[in-house]
This record gives structure tokens, C-alpha cells and sequence, in this order.
DNA sequence: CAAGTTACCTGACGGC
DNA sequence: TGCCGTCAGGTAACTT
């Protein structure tokens, strides 16, 4: 489900409920996630401490408790959401934290691929070691260039696509904005990496920001799933250019748009449009 | 080392 | 009505 757009969406609409709360209790359904959620450490750590702070590094939300840090990653399906403490418990709500004024914040998360960890946050570095060691800039950083890219792809012969979708190259570009951006850009997804020129590299770092950045203020993409803190679904979706376009016309030339597996992920493209 | 494949899981949908 | 195959926004451990 989400990808960065929709993790910025759904971090900032947490910030305003969570932070200067206290948390009074921890439960866990007790289903494995992708990673084992440490519920006996985080009850006895996080019981009677307030959140301090609530940030995205990548695709994940940390919250900040005091002297720990919650790791939560939403995998597909995954969900933070603000519920009264009264409101039924769901089918897949897997982890709860109840707040002092009555509310609670809960992990739903049909599929399972997401997660929360528990990291000391004064071994922060040790998050750095761990799962943000092999992370690349976030989109939004000043390290995050053209020529930062251009020089990463010297020798590739990837897909651009799966390039751009590498955590490891930049973060949080998922398989809906990799398929908007080389639209916007006018690049085929297929193209091998290394063979981009210096003006595609300008546009297709320029495509990223502006479609993370107007993605972000749709409140992201809501295609089955996707809800903000609050419950509520994006709207970027209405925006999608190409993204499960197959069959239906280009709306720059008016081909017809067409879909091919690459790494194992729909790609939809324009094969007049995006050389 | 880079690039491709598979597994992790549930649910929705289309075809029969 | 239900059974089956296919597909879905992510990631990491595999294999080639």
C-alpha cells in the first residue's frame, strides 16, 4: 500500500494525536509479522512514557517514546490509525496502544508483510547499522540529485525502473509513483540505466519530486486500502496518468497505453511517449 | 557483484 | 454457491 507519499500522509496526521500523549497500555494480537514484535518489552518500556516526537525516514514511521523508538513499517496493507479505545476491535488489528485521553493507536494489517520494532533510542546508531544501513537519500534531501543518480547508473544494465525503485539508490518510490515518474519524464521503463542521458536524468529527478510532492498533497493514493491516521482515503489516484491504465489512450498522444511485467511488477507505459 | 526469482500473507475478482 | 487461478502499494533471502 504505501509508498512514500502515502507514509508522509499518514505520519503527519499521527503527529497532532501521539505527540505529548502518554501511552497506558500495549497489546498484540500475538500473529506473526515480518519481523516478531517484542510486545513484553514494549508494555514494560513504553507503559506510563510519553511520545516525544513522530517522523518517516524511508517508508518507515518512527515514533519516538522517551528513551525508545517504534519502527513501524505497513508493508502492503498496513495501518496506523486513531480509534476510540471503545471502537470494536477488527478483524487484522494487530497491535494497540491505548493514550491517556481515551484514544488508541492501532496496527491493522490484513497481509502481515509490515512491522513495528523496538529500538533504545540511545543506541540510535545502532538503527543506522541496522535497518537503515543500506537505505539511499530520501527524494526530498539536497543529496538527492540528478547527477547523484546519473553517476550511481554509470555501468548498470538494469531496468530504470527497478532502479529507481532500489531503496538502495533513493527511498520510498514504489511501483504506482516508478510508473507515474518515467511518464512524466518521457522515459520507458525498460531502458537500461546506464544508457540515460544528462537532460532524461534532469527530468526524471525533477518527475520525482514533483509527483512525490503533489502526491503528498492529495493526501496519496487510495486504490483498495490506503487510509490516513484518521481513516480517511487519498485522492491522488484521480490524478494517475498511466499507473493500471492498460488499454485505455495515452493522455498525451492517444495510444493506446500498454502493460509488460518488469521485475516481477506491472509497468504501464506509452511506447510513443516514453523512448 | 548485479540481476532475476521466490517467499512471506490475505482478500478481491473473474472464469467456470 | 463455490472452487480455482491471478493479482495487489514491499522487502529480503535466495539463485543464477
Amino acid at each position: 500500500m504505501p509508498e512514500l507519499p502515502e507514509v508522509e500522509v499518514v505520519c503527519r496526521g499521527l503527529i497532532p494525536h501521539l505527540v505529548s500523549r502518554t501511552i497506558r497500555s500495549v497489546q498484540y494480537s500475538g500473529l506473526p509479522l515480518r519481523h516478531p514484535f517484542p510486545v513484553e518489552t514494549a508494555q514494560a518500556e513504553l507503559t506510563g512514557k510519553t511520545v516525544t516526537s513522530v517522523s518517516r525516514r524511508a517508508r518507515y514511521v518512527l515514533i519516538q517514546v522517551e528513551s525508545h523508538i517504534l519502527v513501524c513499517h505497513l508493508g502492503m496493507t498496513g495501518n496506523l490509525g486513531i480509534f476510540d479505545r471503545n471502537a470494536a476491535k477488527r478483524k487484522h488489528d494487530h497491535i494497540f496502544f491505548e493514550l491517556d485521553n481515551g484514544i488508541e493507536l492501532r496496527f491493522h494489517d490484513p497481509r502481515r508483510f509490515g512491522s513495528i520494532q523496538l529500538f533504545c533510542h540511545t543506541a540510535a546508531e545502532q538503527l543506522e547499522k541496522t535497518i537503515f544501513s543500506s537505505l539511499g537519500p530520501e527524494p526530498f534531501d539536497s543529496a538527492f540529485t540528478a547527477g547523484y543518480l546519473q553517476k550511481l547508473a554509470r555501468g548498470k544494465k538494469g531496468a530504470v525502473k527497478n532502479f529507481i525503485m532500489d531503496n538502495r539508490v533513493v527511498t520510498g518510490i514504489g511501483n504506482i509513483y516508478a510508473n507515474e515518474t518515467l511518464f512524466l519524464a518521457g522515459i520507458h521503463p525498460k531502458k537500461q540505466v546506464g544508457t540515460l542521458t544528462s537532460p532524461q536524468w534532469q527530468r526524471l529527478h525533477e518527475a520525482i519530486l514533483t509527483t512525490l510532492h503533489w502526491a503528498i498533497s492529495c493526501g496519496g493514493s487510495t486504490i483498495s486500502d490506503f487510509l490516513n491516521a484518521s481513516g480517511e482515503g487519498g485522492y491522488f489516484q484521480a490524478n494517475f496518468k498511466i499507473y493500471g491504465k492498460e488499454g485505455k489512450p495515452c493522455p498525451l498522444c492517444g495510444k493506446t497505453i500498454e502493460k509488460m511485467v518488469i521485475g516481477g511488477r506491472s509497468s504501464f507505459y506509452c511506447k510513443t511517449c516514453q523512448k
